[in-house]
DNA sequence: TGTACATCAGTGAACGCGCGTTCACTGATGTAC
DNA sequence: TGTACATCAGTGAACGCGCGTTCACTGATGTAC
């Protein structure tokens, strides 16, 4: 087994993922179907051929994007959905997880809504795999739920991902608050932005948990 | 007055019409962002510069494509909502609407899907903008509903908002289903997807209308 | 510790190509009389 | 109906530019002895 030496190795993953933070950044304007290898080499102030020592190509990139923006993601959402005493109490928590996660990774989530049906496919397909794990790790939640009693295994998994849908829908909903900020240096207007969508979201998602409890009714 | 005196003009509409209908055949593959002006003008058999006499840009072409994609469908959409006997049928109803709507326009779906986050501002907002009226338009059928009493008008709109997104969330799940075709002559694997696909759109419509229905317990 | 060789991340020149946009044009359609 | 002029959708040449990819290279890091 070759064990990592060190300075080489490190240095390489230096360069590796700047190119990454670099097509982040500049992927705010655009779509990863536009984003040129040069475009990326040159923000980071290597050659453009350099790009293939990390890369095959821009879309192998956006995978490893996809990695980067959901993989953390897992442990995060299984405690979020996990049983609790207060539904409510639970649906402020949630709604405030992706609210806080939007304002920290604002680029993160802005790429995984744009190239959800962006026109890469190996992309599309990577972040399908993803939110797909995503839905059978909150069934899996929901299934320790007493609530869940009786529930058929494909209900749990509609269930499952209907929130998940919603968690993406929500943080759209934010990222669009987040956007109001540019326009002008309107803080006042941007918190306001927030608030409702923050309100929304909060609504919509007991409206589904209320559909929920009552679902075998 | 000018009235339209007609050789030219049709002339003129046919070619502007050309113009959208190959855009939106390449934009099957890539989104509006990497679409290019002579790559269109290719397509259609006309003179690069032709496109100007037509559009200032491709994302102005693309702002028409909204207009075409979602202009139509304000009538249709409104007589699904619209309050009936039977919620069940209703919902089934409004799912095979859309599982229509996606067969006969693929291509339509495909592209406010891909654009709704897209990496084109003007895009974007025009799409905004139409959903936003089609939640209006919902929130005016829902509130005729005996169901509705009582509920105030930022929940009938935070309601209005959700079906929106769902009908989004269920167009998009029935293009991935008509997608499963290409990949073989798998008629058999296709018809399988699309009738898993309405299955989970059907339960989870009415998971939303069960929590509608219990929403002021 | 020192030396000789191997690895390999990053370089820089070169290539052919398609891009968006400009401009002066052509010729069919439209209008005035 | 016929003629003279205006309009304007579509043309085609030309431009400068940035693109992705190839190739042989350099020199610091890593390894064997």
């Amino acid at each position: 087994m070759s064990h990592t030496p060190g300075v080489r190795q490190a240095q390489k993953q230096k360069t590796r993922q700047a190119l990454m933070d670099a097509a982040l950044g500049l992927l705010e304007e655009q779509s990863l179907s536009s984003l040129g290898l040069r475009e990326v080499t040159r923000a980071v102030g290597v050659a453009p051929t350099a790009f293939y020592r990390h890369f095959p190509s821009v879309a192998d990139l956006g995978v490893a994007l996809v990695e980067e923006a959901l993989g953390s993601l897992h442990p995060m959402i299984r405690t979020t959905v996990s049983p609790a005493e207060d539904s409510d109490e639970r649906i402020a928590r949630a709604v405030e997880l992706i609210a806080g996660h939007v304002s920290a990774h604002p680029a993160h989530v802005r790429f995984i809504a744009r190239e959800r049906h962006g026109g890469v496919q190996p992309v599309r397909d990577a972040i399908r795999e993803q939110l797909a794990r995503f839905a059978r790790e909150v069934k899996a939640e929901l299934a320790k739920d007493p609530v869940s009693a009786g529930w058929s295994d494909a209900d749990l998994l509609m269930l499952a991902g209907l929130y998940v849908d919603q968690m993406l829908v929500t943080g759209s909903l934010f990222l669009e608050a987040l956007e109001a900020q540019g326009d002008q240096e309107a803080h006042e207007a941007q918190e306001e932005a927030r608030r409702r969508a923050a309100d929304t979201a909060t609504r919509q998602m007991r409206l589904i948990s209320i559909g929920r409890r009552h679902w075998l009714d």
